[in-house]
RNA sequence: UGGGGUGUAGGUCAACUGGCAGACCGCCUGACUGUUAAUCAGGAAGUUGCAGGUUCGAGUCCUGCCGCCCCAGCCA
């Protein structure tokens, strides 16, 4: 008699009346006298498992008596069909071995649990429903981040995670290097990828970024991971265009194949389909005198608050772009506005649903001059910033690009209260471990 | 870093004006042949974050420290 085949949860619906081996780990334990049921997640899906003390040896009864939450097991049976069970489908048991015991005081219930007890226990928490329902549509966001840039003939370029003082001013983390001295944890590949975008046009760059801010909101994390695309020849109406090009491409995308798991979120899913092109635009001014007009105290030339991103925000069914902001409260590279250079041609994209800013982009300065100047002005070391200035001065051109906060994005797709369910091993300023 | 809050069983929380430290979930034992967070009966489980202080008596009041949560700033 030929062994029954291993198969996973969610491809169960191929094989109903034949049989099979499922391996998993319990879920969850139900016992009638001489009916009971286990039931067991594999990752793909969950299925009730059926045994029937009539039915069985006495030694896999017995067996059955020994399983606990997360006992990691292979069972053998025949897979029916069955609307009572979750997954639709069950497994009538004929033989059930235990791989790993499990001790009784396994710590996540299937209740509610304060959020630092689950951080704490971060390598479990990730078992549960909810947490495979996230990390499915991270993966679906990166995924689809991949493909959109892809079919636009972007290069991705890999910039360096460890770099000499460069990009933006707080919050280094900091590292010996050798005989160099100090090395720091980028917090930005922009720099890199504006001399990538001057050899190969159009690219983009993916990866973890570090920020050693005391920042302990719902929208910060430590090390998250940041995508960044530069364009040569985009200026900063066509570096929004291809933001709202990509968020709503983004959002389409987990609205056409990852459903299931929004529902498993309890999202509001309307509140995704309204998120088309074109995105609203607000120029900073406007933005201001609408945050006022909403009792801010905000005055011309501060950075908006958050308080004054959800009152711009309040009512919009689709991200707002901000655009060009007083040049000291953005970065030295942002290229001056030529009609008002009081501000630099740059945007935020704040989400809705107060979830704030998930984009930061800009047409870089592209005169050798004005660049100087302003790193000077901000105290920078110019011997850093050297390769980047020669970027102006060997044929100089024309470009803009934005940074992307995956984990900021995926939550607000997600409709998540804080980032740090977002990525599976979250880093904050006061969380380094598991 | 500043403002606010909080800390009691493994988990989530209650305990009035200072007066015997409790419930539910989970766990253990038993019953039950279709359960869905099964149900029913019983049981074990505590240095009330730590260190001092006031008091006849402190989970409760006071002082200091520590942890965590929320908000703000910084940003994505």
């Amino acid at each position: 008699m030929p062994s029954a085949p291993f198969v996973r949860i969610a491809e169960l619906s191929a094989h109903v009346g034949q049989p099979v081996v499922m391996r998993g780990w319990i879920t969850h334990v139900r016992s009638s006298g001489k009916i009971a049921f286990a039931v067991v997640r594999d990752g793909t899906g969950v299925c009730q498992t059926v045994f029937v003390k009539g039915q069985l040896t006495p030694e896999v009864w017995t067996r059955f008596s020994e399983l606990t939450t997360e006992t990691s097991v292979a069972i053998t049976g025949e897979v029916r069909a069955e609307p009572r069970s979750p997954g639709g489908h069950e497994i009538g048991v004929t033989e059930l071995a235990i791989i790993g015991t499990s001790p009784v005081d396994y710590p996540i219930q299937p209740k509610e649990h304060g959020i630092d007890f689950l951080l704490d226990n971060r390598h479990f928490w990730l078992r549960s429903p909810r947490q495979r329902a996230i990390a499915v549509i991270r993966n679906e966001v990166e995924q689809a981040i991949h493909d959109f840039f892809y079919e636009r003939g972007f290069l991705r370029v890999d910039t360096p995670i460890l770099t000499a003082a460069i990009g933006e001013r707080s919050g280094l983390f900091a590292t010996e290097y050798f005989e160099e001295g100090q090395a720091y944890l980028a917090q930005t590949g922009q720099l890199y990828g504006e001399a990538a975008a001057a050899a190969f046009g159009k690219i983009y760059t993916f990866g973890p970024t570090f920020r050693a801010e005391k920042s302990k909101t719902r929208r910060h994390l430590t090390e998250f991971w940041m995508i960044e695309p530069e364009v040569a020849w985009n200026d900063s109406n066509a570096n929004m265009e291809l933001q709202e090009d990509f968020i709503s491409f983004l959002v389409q995308r987990v609205l056409e194949r990852r459903r299931a798991e929004l529902v498993e979120l309890e999202r509001d899913i309307s509140k995704l389909e309204t998120v088309k092109v074109p995105f609203i635009r607000l120029d900073y001014t406007d933005a201001v005198k609408l945050a006022q007009s909403k009792g801010s105290d905000v005055t011309w030339g501060d950075d908006l608050g958050a308080e004054d991103e959800a009152l711009i925000v309040e009512g919009a069914d689709r991200p707002v772009f901000v655009m060009n902001y007083p040049k000291e409260a953005k970065a030295f590279y942002m290229k001056e506005n030529p009609d008002d250079p009081r501000t630099v041609l740059c945007n935020d994209c704040l989400a809705p649903e107060g979830y704030g800013e998930i984009v930061g982009g800009s047409q870089r300065e592209d005169d050798y001059d004005k660049l100087l100047h302003r790193i000077k002005e901000e105290g920078l070391p110019l011997d850093a910033y050297s390769w980047y200035l020669d970027l102006r001065r060997y044929g100089t051109f024309t470009h803009a690009g934005f940074g992307l906060g995956l984990e900021r994005t995926v939550a607000w797709i997600c409709g998540l209260q804080h980032i740090r369910e977002v990525i599976a091993f979250p880093r904050m300023m006061h969380r380094l471990r598991p």
